[in-house]
DNA sequence: CCTTGACTTGGAGTCGACTCCAAGTGTTAC
DNA sequence: GTAACACTTGGAGTCGACTCCAAGTCAAGG
C-alpha cells in the first residue's frame, strides 16, 4: 500500500506518515525498488496504534520512546508497561476534567434554554433570574 | 486581589492572566489608583470559569467570541446558547476518543502483565529443569 | 533617600505538532 | 517521448497558546 492510500484510509497527510517515521515514531516502512514507501499489514496496524494514541493526546516524545523500546526486544516489556500505565492514568485525570466541564456546560445549556423559554412567555421576571457569571 | 494572589489561587501565571485580559478572553478587571489589577468576585469566577474550559481544551478563539457576546447583552443569548452545544458536542466527541484509547490502553496493559507473568513461569520452570545439587 | 520587589506595557521568543516547499528522481498515460 | 503526476529529501514556515523580556512606574521597608 502506497503512502497516498494510507494517508487516504486513516485521514492522516501522507506529510504527516514521512514525519512520523523521519521522527522514530513509526517502523521504518519497507521501500520497493525504486525506494517508495510499501505499507504491510504490520505497518498499518502501527499507524493506526499511533493515530489512536495521538488522538488522545498522547504526547508524540512519550509515544517515540515506546516504541524505540518495542524495536529493542522482549526485556523492554516492564518498562513498556509501565509506560502506558502511566499516560493511562493521566488519560483518565483528562477525561475526569473533561467530564467537570462538560457538566458545567450542561448545566449552563440548560439556563440558557430556560432563558429563552421565559424570554418567548414574555414573563422575565428579575428575581427569577440566575445572576451571570460570564 | 492581586494578580500574584490569583495566579497562585487558580495555578495560572499571571502572564496568562494578563494575556486573556489582552485578548479579551477575560473581561477588563478593575485597576487601583496606581493601576494595578484588583480581582473581585465576579472577576475570579470568570477567570475560575476560562480555566475549566481552557482545561477541557475549548479553543481561546471559541471563548474570545462566547465572552464577547456575553458583555453584549441579552439578545445574544440564542446565540451564546449555540456556541455552549457545539461545544459540548465537540467536546464530548473529544471524550468518546478518549474513552477507546483508555480501553485500549487497559487491554495492552493486561496483555503486557500476563506476559511478565509467563516469563516469570518460564524462569520457575527453568529452574525447575535444574539438576538438584544434593 | 535608596533599594527591593511587584506591577505595568508592547513585543519577541518558545513549544509541540504538524504542514508546506523546493529541488530532484521515478512512473504512468497518451 | 514528453507531459503530468507521485514520490523522495532536508529544511523552513505555521499555528495555537502561552511564556518571557526589557524598560519603565510605583509603594513599602531600612
Amino acid at each position: 500500500m502506497k503512502i497516498m492510500e494510507v494517508s487516504e484510509q486513516y485521514g492522516i497527510s501522507s506529510d504527516t506518515l514521512r514525519y512520523y517515521e523521519r521522527i522514530g515514531l513509526i517502523q521504518p516502512v519497507n521501500r520497493n525498488r525504486s525506494g517508495i514507501r510499501d505499507y504491510n499489514e504490520l505497518d498499518l496496524r502501527r499507524v493506526e496504534f499511533i493515530k489512536c494514541m495521538r488522538s488522545a493526546g498522547l504526547p508524540v516524545e512519550v509515544l517515540i520512546e515506546y516504541v524505540g523500546l518495542v524495536q529493542k526486544g522482549d526485556h523492554t516489556i516492564e518498562a513498556r508497561k509501565e509506560i502506558l500505565k502511566e499516560q493511562r492514568e493521566q488519560l483518565a485525570a483528562r477525561m475526569r476534567e473533561m467530564q467537570k466541564t462538560l457538566d458545567i456546560l450542561d448545566h449552563k445549556i440548560k439556563v440558557y434554554e430556560n432563558a429563552v423559554l421565559k424570554k418567548e412567555k414574555e414573563i422575565v421576571q428579575i428575581e427569577d433570574q440566575v445572576p451571570e457569571i460570564i
